[in-house]
Formats: structure tokens, C-alpha cells, sequence
DNA sequence: TTATCATGATGCATTTTTTGCATCACATTG
DNA sequence: CAATGTGATGCAAAAAATGCATCATGATAA
């Protein structure tokens, strides 16, 4: 879109708070850059840059305009996925920010499924935390957001919630995996992998593990899911993990996949978490996005029927 | 703005439903805005006109960027107005679409009395019908409209509103004058000069006239006020007018102005018609025309008190 | 029917705008 | 105090936009 351009670079300067490496991100030469910001800054009849010896930030009117740009972007791109709507073909692209336990099995299976109705639509995955994620929605970088709580933002609109009862996976062949509902009781100095503090998932493991005054001998903690996972097999130890963030098959059948199995942890020890998806209050999403937001929620209510809320 | 060019060149031909005319109108030539729009149009991905041996006209895809052309318009317009108020001195554009009642007094001491305090601020101020100033408050052509009654768009959100009771007006010397009421049975056969047909206050008359069995001697029929205004003069007919468009004096002062007096009407026989002032619904507008509209609010409430809802 | 007119599209030369290089002026940092 | 990094600016080259002349097409009038 040419007649963008100069809003599109005044978003990226104002991002990389420097001219030289806004220029060096868009391709271009900083003195081009320079110019196209002080004629648009001539325009309006006002800086909307302060120049700092370390680059530049935004003023007041700079941060109105900005805000002006990014919202003016994505009116435009919910136009166009409009426009292409009309031609039959659903064309678009969709920006979802979420959390790692998404990206393992949900959304490859939602994004398939929806591209396989949809080739012309494209997709952005950013692996991002419930607060960047928040944020990202604000700035209009993500259209959706999966957010497993707390939600800190109030521009955060809740489209559909599922429940998500917190899960013990651990290899087929520990002593453990007999049981069909893990008590936290059962766990005490149980070997574990688990993942680090800051994730969602040990979140609501610790408050259980406190309320029952349980311990565990935590072996090893992972930010990364595809460890912890693949440690279950090296040495008999436990882990957690939430359903979205499993095969779906692991939960319906207790025989597990690869030797893995997967057993709910009593909901009186561990209340279940709240996993949102929900988007920027008062936005009208483009539609190939608020289509797929669709196919989120259906897709949500076949795997939790009954734990679902929207 | 340099970078909205190509849009406020494709809002013009959609208006001008000629790529020709539109063109003279903005001082370029046919092929320079021709060549804009097939580039538009490409960047896009599909035409928004469709080419008639007459000119051209807006498909569906076409419908739906103008309307975000002409929405983006106007919230760039709030965004530089809000910017510029940053600055201290106000400043912005302010587009007003009412009746010619409004246009004799009150527009014109409002907004001088809004440009004694801030001398930046500049008006538009166009007289249109209802339907018309309905309709350009959708196409966001003006800010605020000023419309007596009755109002047609579920678009029209109005904002305040003053009761205005028809006054009959004539010559210092004529008989009726040394009435401070008027019923309609004293004008029984006095010789009128009226306002046309299509005028909120002739339709406010004709109902009284109607419901009360009452038939004036029409001398003159204009839908120009000056001329009403100074016939009354040359000799004894009266006239009717609604307070807003004759001066402030003369309502309160039984003396009149220019050897012209007005009397209120009996409310039994004519019931008060309602002035609206309002904007497009849901619309936030620029710092400058809210402010105005603050300003006409009060200044209604000083002339009105008592007989204005907000 | 034919001739005329007005419309939007297109090739090409010209004008205007944008870009990049070299350089300046200034502030921060080591 | 030198070295580094920042944004600003003069000037020439590159790119884009514009205007003129002209074409093709469809409506309209003779």
C-alpha cells in the first residue's frame, strides 16, 4: 500500500526509537527516513519526535498519531480482508499471540484445519507471554490473544474460555499411571520435572502443593515443553501439564501416546485454570480473523465439551 | 497531508462519479488521477470503480474503502485537532450543515464569539436541508448539524435541543403588534407573507392554520428570509418566525428592532417546534467542534433557559 | 444507420519527488 | 579529549508522478 508508507515508517521509528535502525529494519537509507519523518512532522505543524542524543521518542503528539496509525492499519487491513471477501475467495491474514502450550497441538491443528478451508489465508504465531500478549493486542500487533489467566488488561475482551483441570504425565510404566485421578497426596517426594515459576501451569500447581502441604523432589525445571516431555522416558519422573497442551488423544484414552500418559489431578487439590481467548475491546476484527475465531471456539467445545464458556 | 493524496483524489471521483470532472475539480489532469486509481486499485487487488460509458461508479469493494477513506478522514481530522490543542493554541476546522434559520443570528454571533477565544479555529458553515445535513453528517462532509425538527436517520444523535415557539412578527405600527400574545383567530384574513412550503415553519404554521380553521391572506410566498424580513416593512402583513432566527432583542424587548416587532404565538394553537442540535452517532469528534458544540449549548441555554433538554 | 461526443486507458517526454552519498553539528561515552 | 553514535542538510542520481497526444469504447443525436 504506497500511500501507507510514510505512516508505516513513522511506526517503525517510533518502535525502534531510532531513525538509523528503523532505516536499516525498512531497507532503506537513514537520510530518506529522516526526510519522509520531517515532512510528515512538517504537515502536521509539529514535532512528533523528541531528538535525544541516543535517538528519538515519541512527544505527545507523536504518541496521539501513532496510536492514530496503528489503529488506521488495522481498519485498513479489516477493510481489505473485507474487500476480499466479496471475490468468494477468503483471503487475509491472521496475528494471534499466545502462550507455548498452545503452539504444540492446538493451534497447528486449528490453523490446518482452517488453511485447509482457506488457502489464501496466512498466519503470524507469536509465542509471547499473557502480559506481552496484552500488550500486543493494545498495539494492534496480534488480532487474538490466548491468555491462560490471570487477565491483567481491561481493554481484554473474552470471547470464549475453556477450563483447563491440570494434568500429572508421566511414562506408561510408572507406578503412578495404575491410578485414574491423581491425588496430590499420592505425589509427595515423587521425582518431577517441572516447568519454570513463571509459567501458568506451575502457577496453579504450587498453590495446590502449598494448600496441601505436599512437596515434590523437583529433578529439573524447563521453560521448554519438548524437555520435559521427553525426559519422562529417561528416568521414572513426573510432570504437569495442562490438556490443551497435550495430544488430544493423551486425555481421552488412558493408554497415552509414546508411552506417555496423561491422569487429571483431583479438582479439589488443584482447581482448574481459566485459558482465555479473546481479542482488544471494541475492535471489529478483520474477518479472516474473526472467522477463525470461530473455528477457535468450535474447535475448543469438541475437545472440552461442557467446560466451555462463552 | 501528502500521504492521504491518492485517498482524498479516490473520495473525490466517487463523488463526482466522473474521473474527468473529478480531476478539474483537483486542478489535475484526467490521466495523473486516472493512473492514481488504477494504481490504487492494484495495490488492492481488484477495481473499486466500475467503468460506464458515462464515468464510473463504486462496486460493492469500491463502497466499502471510500467509507473508510471518509472515516479515516475524519479521525485524522480529530487526531491533528487534538494534536494541535497540545500546543496551547486551539485550532482545527469545525463543519457546520444547518437551516437558514440559524444562519441570520445565532450561527454568526456563535462562532465570532468562539474565534474571539481561539482565532485558529476555522468554520464551515453550509446550508442544508435536513435530509441533506442528515446526510452529510453520515459522509462525515460536516461535523455538526442543527436541524428542526423532524429528524429521519437513526444515525442522528442528538446532542441538545431548544424549544422553539413560532412568533408572529410584523411592522411596529401594525394593528396586532399591541397584542404581546398572538392567537391564531386575530390573523384570520390579515394579509401574510410567508416562508415556502418546504420550510420547518411554514409546516409549524400550516398545522395550527389546519387544526384552528384559519385562512391567511398569502401576499408572498419566498424562501429567501431577508426578503420575508423586509416586506413587512412596505406594507401592514405579518409574518411568522421562530426565535432563533431573529435577533436576540427582539424577543425580549416588546420594542422590536428596525420598527419590526415579534409575538409568541399562543401555544394552544401553535405547539413549540424542536430545534436539534446533534452529530453522527457513536462519532467522536475533533477537540474543536466538541468544543463548539459546548459553546452553542450554552449560548442556547442563555437564549432558551428554561426550554432546552441536554 | 451514421456521425458526434464524452468517457477512461495508454505511450512517451517532461517535471517533480524521493533517494543515497558525503558531510556537518551535536551529544554521549570511554 | 578523542571516538562513537545520533539526526540534519547540500547536491546529484534515480524513481515516480504528471501532462500531452492519442486510442478504444459506448452512448447519443442527426
Amino acid at each position: 500500500m504506497r500511500f501507507m508508507t510514510s505512516l508505516r515508517f513513522i511506526d517503525a521509528v517510533a518502535r525502534e526509537k531510532s531513525i538509523r535502525k528503523a532505516a536499516e529494519k525498512l531497507a532503506i537509507t537513514s537520510t530518506a527516513l529522516n526526510r519522509r519523518i520531517l515532512q510528515v512532522e512538517d504537515e502536521i505543524g509539529q514535532p512528533l519526535f523528541e531528538r535525544l542524543a541516543s535517538g528519538v521518542r515519541l512527544n505527545t503528539a507523536g504518541e496521539l498519531f501513532v496510536q492514530h496509525i496503528r489503529t488506521q492499519t488495522a481498519e485498513l487491513a479489516r477493510v481489505q480482508s473485507q474487500i476480499a471477501d466479496l471475490s468468494g475467495i477468503r483471503r487475509g491474514h491472521v496475528r494471534i499471540g499466545s502462550g507455548a502450550d498452545t503452539m504444540r497441538h492446538f493451534l497447528p491443528k486449528t490453523v490446518a484445519s482452517y488453511r485447509d478451508e482457506h488457502p489464501a489465508v496466512t498466519f503470524d504465531l507469536l509465542r509471547q507471554s499473557g502480559e506481552e500478549a496484552e500488550q500486543a493486542l493494545r498495539s494492534l500487533e496480534v488480532d487474538l490473544a490466548m491468555i491462560f489467566e490471570p487477565i491483567k488488561s481491561v481493554d481484554f475482551q473474552t470471547m470464549v474460555t475453556a477450563r483447563q483441570q491440570l494434568h500429572c504425565i508421566m511414562a506408561a510404566d510408572h507406578p503412578l499411571a495404575e491410578k485414574t485421578s491423581i491425588r496430590l497426596r499420592d505425589c509427595s517426594g515423587q521425582a518431577a520435572v517441572l516447568p519454570r515459576a513463571d509459567a501458568g501451569v506451575r502457577q496453579l500447581l504450587n498453590v495446590g502443593l502449598i494448600s496441601r502441604n505436599t512437596e515434590l523432589e523437583i529433578v529439573a525445571e524447563s521453560n521448554n515443553q519438548e524437555f520435559l516431555h521427553n525426559y519422562l522416558t529417561q528416568e521414572p519422573v513426573i510432570s504437569f501439564q495442562i490438556p490443551i497442551a497435550l495430544p488430544q488423544g493423551m486425555i481421552e484414552h488412558l493408554s497415552g501416546v509414546n508411552d506417555v500418559v496423561a491422569r487429571p489431578v483431583d479438582q479439589g487439590d488443584v482447581p482448574a485454570g481459566i485459558l482465555h481467548v479473546g481479542q482488544l475491546k471494541g475492535r471489529v476484527l478483520p474477518v479472516a480473523a474473526a472467522k477463525f475465531l470461530d473455528n477457535m471456539i468450535n474447535e475448543l467445545s469438541n475437545r472440552y465439551d461442557g467446560d466451555l464458556d462463552q
